[in-house]
DNA sequence: TACACTGTTATATATTATATATAACACAAG
DNA sequence: CTTGTGTTATATATAATATATAACAGTGTA
């Protein structure tokens, strides 16, 4: 696990945290039913609070990426990652929504939107 | 002038407002050298506090957007809408990076972020 | 059983952002 | 001088974020 925080970023620490353990998961760093680092470690190697680290752990659980079990730690939920990712697909959907409302709301055409994105991706001319 | 505020939303009031009042200029609701609506007359109607409404002009006028001069009011820029517009595509820039963000987290491919953007486009005959 | 790990819960403190209320001040225009 | 403007300062309140610490409880092993 390597879990890189940024104190003097917008984005709150334990928002972080979950950030890097999803992606960790869908990378398969972490695989299913993998155990994650403990609280305690993992706030000691990030130098960051545990209660912080219990935020993100108690997040991810609820949003069903990882399992606790007081006394045993925090596992990887065994879940099929085409189903993670099949509902994550939905969220940038919704998220491409927005953007697409907002670039109409501002006069910005199709294809000028359609270059920006492909700029952005960068050149991954595969598939 | 037409702001409607959500407390429930996650978003702070003050963003609100400057979201609404660029819209208007965006629109011409809000012609350049128009004044605006003073703090106090904004904040009674939208039942907010002045303070708020201040908050919200300071950012507008650092933006460039509004001129405030004290005594007098707050008056939209003469401004080049074009250059509005620029700025807005800024903003549409960095959502669509972290769309880009998201599509690559979840491997979701250029082309399949394309399509769905495309789509999304094309489903509205707006334009 | 004792120990060393796990997570849990509760309490306290601190900072920052947001939002409000109010009062006093200063400038502009009639 | 009065009434509109914005400005500044002070005070208060809440919520989110983040930390520290201590006490508690479950798990597994020597």
């Amino acid at each position: 696990m390597n879990i890189i925080i940024s104190n003097s970023s917008d984005v709150p620490i334990y928002e972080q945290v979950k950030k890097a353990i999803i992606e960790a998961i869908l990378k398969n760093d972490l695989p299913p039913s993998c155990m994650l680092p403990s609280i305690r470690s993992l706030a000691k190697d990030a130098k960051i609070s545990i209660m912080t680290v219990k935020k993100a752990y108690d997040e991810l659980e609820s949003a069903g990426y990882i399992k606790t079990i007081a006394g045993k730690g925090s596992f990887v939920s065994p879940q099929n990652k085409d189903l993670l990712l099949e509902e994550k697909k939905k969220e940038l959907e919704e998220a491409c929504f927005q953007i697409v409302d907002l670039a109409k709301m501002y006069q910005i055409s199709k294809n000028e939107l359609l270059d920006l994105i492909k700029f952005l991706y960068g050149s991954e001319d595969n598939e």
